[in-house]
DNA sequence: ATTATTGCAAAAGTTTTGCATGCCG
DNA sequence: CGGCATGCAAAACTTTTGCAATAAT
């Protein structure tokens, strides 16, 4: 049984009202100013807690910390691998990619993730 | 410059040989039959450059360690949120994602990556 | 009152790295 | 030879966990 707590509210606000990608870290230093002190420990808790319940989606990177975003609606995200950055990525669609995937495949599919790996428009301004 | 290793030579040849999607660590205990006194650290260090240089796929599923795959042709992947395994997965195919999502992206997309998450036939025949 | 959640700190798990030595070109 | 790669072990980094105290129902 969830019971109420004011460290995840705090938490899933804090996801939901920005428009990047932090990762644990960044939360926990975010979310500090309201909640002077909540653990990192109780940040981890409550991101799995939130993206196991759908609440929040998990993003692993490939590389260094995973990252979080509080949009949950089927979107596809870009990550560049100069700067570790994750945006969002508009303008691909793909229908019924779960029912597409089902066809073939005897286990039973729930999600799915799609990224696309490059360098952004930022890292590609400094180095081409 | 990258100098030949035997070492380098064995990981990837395991790596082309087989059908699964290996750990480090499973790729370090099936190569020590071959390479007895292969290191942990060189495993990676390898994985890494042959991941960079596109010679193999790394993975990440999001919980415990990542995995790699010797096949390097575009494929989607299907990772088991039970078991941790990592499949292949036929039946789904986008038409050119990479130039579909880079039409309204301004920063530069040299990948993508396609994963979905569920359970595994095995895991599902268990415990439903 | 009962049980979930917290803060803290220690531990676990994965991956990287420094260094002396060995091997490739 | 000169420099990349290795083996080893220590360190770094991210995430999880045990525990006593606190807060929610």
């Amino acid at each position: 049984m969830v019971k109420y707590s004011r460290q995840r509210e705090c938490i899933l606000r804090n996801l939901q009202s920005r428009k990047d990608h932090p990762t644990a870290d960044m939360v926990y230093e975010s979310v500090r100013c309201e909640e002077p002190n909540i653990s990192l420990g109780t940040v981890y808790r409550n991101l799995s807690l939130l993206s196991e319940t759908g609440q929040i989606l998990k993003i692993s990177t490939g590389n260094g910390p995973d990252h979080f975003d509080g949009f949950t609606h089927p979107h596809t995200h870009f990550i560049c691998k100069r700067c570790g950055n994750v945006l969002d990525l508009e303008g691909f669609s793909a229908t019924n990619p779960i029912d597409q995937a089902s066809v073939h495949f005897d286990g039973r599919i729930d999600d799915y993730e799609l990224k696309f790996f490059g360098s952004c428009a930022e890292c590609l301004s400094i180095k081409k």
